[in-house]
DNA sequence: CCACGGTGTCAACCAGCGTTGGCCTACCCT
DNA sequence: AGGGTAGGCCAACGCTGGTTGACACCGTGG
């Protein structure tokens, strides 16, 4: 291997095992040292490259969740269209452990937790105030859509609870889609199931 | 203060201190030093009462989500009346850090994730399948309602979504309430505005 | 050929952690 | 009154983790 890419090629070696790391263990379960070890190199590069933990989490942890554009989006099945989105990026062909991960991390690590609120800031957000039209509530929306998504990932992903586990993917994104569609699109204070608020 | 009472009083200082790091920090982020030190009482002590860390933290989370039973909730509205118990019992008067302590542990914690796990399968789970009529599809209704719910409390009080924190209960109720209701009692196969799938 | 810069290794430091054992002290019981 | 017991504190151990610095290695360029 030529001199110049050795770098690069024990770089990469260390920031995946990172991900995986930090994936499987939070922020403060992963050593530096089980990182080094399992990357098989010594713990002393991992501070070479990235300088402290900190700073290899920041490069672990570096996400895009690739959402469509509004455009894009068959607005008459958004629901399944984003429901589809999100867990073919958590399970499916893209799939990116690196999202569970700043989940996961981000209840004890507060850098995590910023980083989290910026993604949704600036992926979520844009997207649904573009699908909403810019409605006034679409801040509200975004949100409500936040929370939904985010709770069906930590109770899957991280929770493992085994009914939610146990369903199979079409299974969940019929489910989740009419409440998806409900929170962009939908009228919020008005009955789900069709019968109007009293 | 008499002689026997003295213990009970460290005692509770040290679980009371505990549930409040626990919460804020984690399991990992939480020593045992600093609940004794705020605590005002030597580490020591907390080995001796709890055994040691896992002991303190089983003896800090000890759960009851204090569910009403089904024959009290209004079945006309019910998604209120579980977004309102919800909502009273994490920020309003029965208000009760534990819930979220345990949330946030269980992200790193196989112990704490267990816990809400079996939270879910004993607490959860029994009153959605008296809700639902013991349909046989209340596993996946309670499955899902358990992903709205842990979502709004992950993004509200965890994450601190600025777009989550911002809203105020009522309005929170309101928007949840048609959701929830939906999960519990509504046509999963049906959208929730009133439109029937294609 | 030989110095130089970047790659990698080794050993150690230092701080913080959970945990332990010994000790003092204050209370209760007889 | 006095001995036993339980509450409480202190100092220390062993360990692990992040981090550091010195040193060997290897290509490349003069």
């Amino acid at each position: 291997m030529p001199f110049t890419e050795r770098s690069e090629s024990t770089r990469t070696a260390i920031v995946s095992t990172a991900r995986r790391l930090f994936a499987d263990r939070g922020y403060q379960g992963t050593t530096i040292r089980a990182v080094a070890a399992e990357a098989g190199i010594d713990p002393s590069m991992v501070m070479r490259y990235y300088g402290n933990k900190e700073g290899l989490f920041a490069a672990a942890v570096d996400i895009d969740l690739g959402l469509p554009s509004a455009a894009d989006l068959p607005r008459d099945r958004i629901g399944e269209a984003i429901a589809g989105h999100v867990l073919r990026r958590w399970e499916g062909e893209l799939a990116d452990e690196l999202i569970i991960l700043l989940l996961r991390s981000a209840c004890t690590n507060e850098t995590a937790a910023e980083q989290l609120r910026q993604v949704f800031q600036r992926q979520v957000l844009p997207l649904v105030r573009e699908i909403s039209g810019d409605a006034p509530d679409a801040d509200r929306r975004a949100a409500l859509l936040g929370t939904q998504v985010i709770g069906l990932a930590m109770c899957r992903y991280v929770l493992r609870l085994p009914s939610m586990v146990a369903m199979d993917r079409p299974t969940l994104v019929a489910s989740l889609a009419p409440v998806l569609r409900h929170y962009l699109l939908g009228d919020l204070d008005r009955d789900l199931d069709g019968a109007p608020r009293p």
